[in-house]
DNA sequence: ATATAAATGATATTTAATTGACAAATGGAT
DNA sequence: ATCCATTTGTCAATTAAATATCATTTATAT
């Protein structure tokens, strides 16, 4: 069943309206209007308006929006409280900066970690056994995990995603730079460029300097 | 100087092409269509043509572009052989896994890790001396950095963004979930919210259950 | 009970981004 | 030298996103 054509734009900003109902319920806010989210959040309250009416009218007119209700609402459309089983590829820095992430909190439960190198295989990190590349097939179709956040070389890529979806892996967080949706258009990625991101810093700086 | 007016949209295509570029360049390419980069990276043709046309036509009809020279121009805009002067604020994983990113390719030269865990403080990391926040005041009226990249906790980012701003501090790279731009809306600020990004993949796993 | 102020939900408008179309220019083949 | 295929740059058209407007509803105070 869907509540189908909701653009990527408005998905993008739940987890932000996510966060801020939060922080509101924490502070035993029980109601807040769009006006009020606005000044906090910096979108228009039009907008807010809009995007929550995108999934049905859980705001009352005169009174505004409860707060947990919204908050639980959003929590559902974006599956916050499914356990979809992830494991994690490539064991260096990046990789074991992300285990300090709630994967929990945020829908996904993280099953195993994997690398290439022997110096880590077999290693102990945050409650989990490093697996070698080489039992990954075997593990997948065992546990059947859904994600796999990929923070291996852009080298290893093409073939690993390649050989993940043939295990039947259907998404990525893909923490490297080759493009695993230009190969595989069928299938759910979200890249995180932080040379992108990086290099876009770089030009806003440049930027302010020609223009003052 | 300036030109201006072009939308942040088309900037943050701009890595991309770059990358692509890079590639092309690596493989002894000398040059590309716009039909030719659009069936490697996904974008339409003429959005290519549209995008490299705001800073000028350094195509040719009949011939399409010069790699190295497209290349170039793309590094520019971007400001890629600037060395403004970064600093990094928390030396957790997170902070420690960003150490691998080659910041002198993007316009940046990194010059000082901050912390306050004084387990981490005086040690070296990559060459660097974590040096105490007490020292941060004085390290940036003396270094002057203009970028500052942000992986404390979000508890801290109020009061260091407010610090470092008031040393000078022009842009952020800001991977706390605190909303810096919120507080300070005339400061250049990049978030990376690995968070929101992890949520996405959960909705789009979801949407994907329900419309197959 | 009634009036008033507040706030939604919906629609209309505006703005921005993407895509399509085509004339003009060029390279390369004949 | 001429022709043909290719490909840009630009302009027009379309699509999508954001904002503004307003009638209607509701809570609250009187």
């Amino acid at each position: 069943m869907g509540k189908d054509n909701i653009s990527m734009s408005v998905i993008r900003r739940l987890p932000r309206y996510y966060r801020y109902l939060c922080e509101l319920e924490n502070n035993g806010i029980l109601r807040v209007s769009s006006k009020e989210l606005s000044s906090r959040m910096g979108f228009t309250a039009s907008q807010i308006r809009q995007d929550f009416n995108c999934f049905g009218g859980f705001g009352q007119q005169g009174y505004g929006y409860p707060v947990s209700q919204l908050k639980h609402e959003i929590s559902d459309i974006l599956g916050l409280s499914s356990k979809r089983k992830a494991i994690l590829l490539g064991v260096g820095n990046l990789g074991r900066a992300l285990l300090s992430i709630s994967f929990d909190k945020m829908g996904f439960d993280l099953v195993g970690l994997f690398d290439v190198n022997s110096r880590v295989v077999g290693s102990e990190i945050k409650g989990y056994t490093v697996l070698p590349y080489s039992g990954l097939k075997e593990f997948c179709e065992r546990e059947k995990p859904e994600m796999a956040i990929i923070c291996i070389p852009a080298s290893a890529v093409s073939k690993v995603s390649d050989d993940l979806i043939s295990y039947g892996v259907k998404a990525f967080w893909n923490f490297s730079h080759f493009d695993i949706s230009m190969r595989h258009p069928d299938v759910c990625v979200e890249g995180v460029h932080l040379n992108d991101s990086l290099m876009t810093i770089s030009y806003m700086l440049n930027d302010d300097e020609d223009t003052e």
